[in-house]
DNA sequence: CATATATGCAATCATTCGGTTTCGCAAATT
DNA sequence: AATTTGCGAAACCGAATGATTGCATATATG
């Protein structure tokens, strides 16, 4: 099982993860409270994230408050970067294609 | 069959071909040669990237030119903006916490 | 017009995915 | 000590995924 942060924000339910704990660590319990699904699906969910390192355990008692590793999200960030320069490229170009129409007028 | 970039690049393989066609729009024969596997696993490959609005067609003769629509990507980027402010407060966190190390010094 | 080339589409198949249910275990609570 | 609570692991199931193979279609080329 080969995981990765890509395969790992594939999943909607997941994504939602992320963004709850993003600012707060919680447990699996209070985290399926907002779901539909059953706290061993969550469970599940958390495994993932886990095993590509997005989420980090830390067991208080029997309670598991589970956190996320914003480091990791960087990684996304990382992969996007070839494509920002791309992107401001274009802008530019649309903005020379602007400034020569203008010029026509 | 719902389609969306996070789905849409958890495929390594689609993230290959889209990194390959960003700078310069591709026939599928000639992105297939870059890859292991079959003209046709590529053809699903790009179907899938024109479902979810990431590639273009452009017909031209017999050949149908993909063309990396980089306005999508920006979706990504959009999502990520939520994160991006907790890691740069982390990086402040830390930055005190450095501060107040060397008042101790 | 016959043939070669570029491409998409459908059927099929093994594998993975996301969910549920059942179970076991350790920590709290009574 | 007995019970409740919080959690993960395993077994199972239907649906989706990614790949292959075979076929159909449209455009070039001889």
């Amino acid at each position: 099982m080969r995981r990765d942060i890509f395969q790992a924000i594939a999943d909607p339910t997941r994504r939602a993860i992320i963004t709850l704990i993003a600012l707060q660590s919680m447990t699996p319990n209070a985290i399926a409270e907002h779901f539909d699904t059953s706290r061993q699906a969550i469970s599940k969910h958390l495994r993932i994230l886990t095993e590509c390192e997005l989420v980090q355990q830390k067991q208080e008692g029997r309670e598991i408050y589970y956190q996320l590793e914003i480091n990791k999200m960087k990684e996304l960030d990382k992969w996007l970067e070839q494509f920002r320069a791309i992107w401001e490229d274009r802008f530019n170009e649309l903005d020379n294609v602007l400034v020569n129409l203008k010029k026509k007028k």
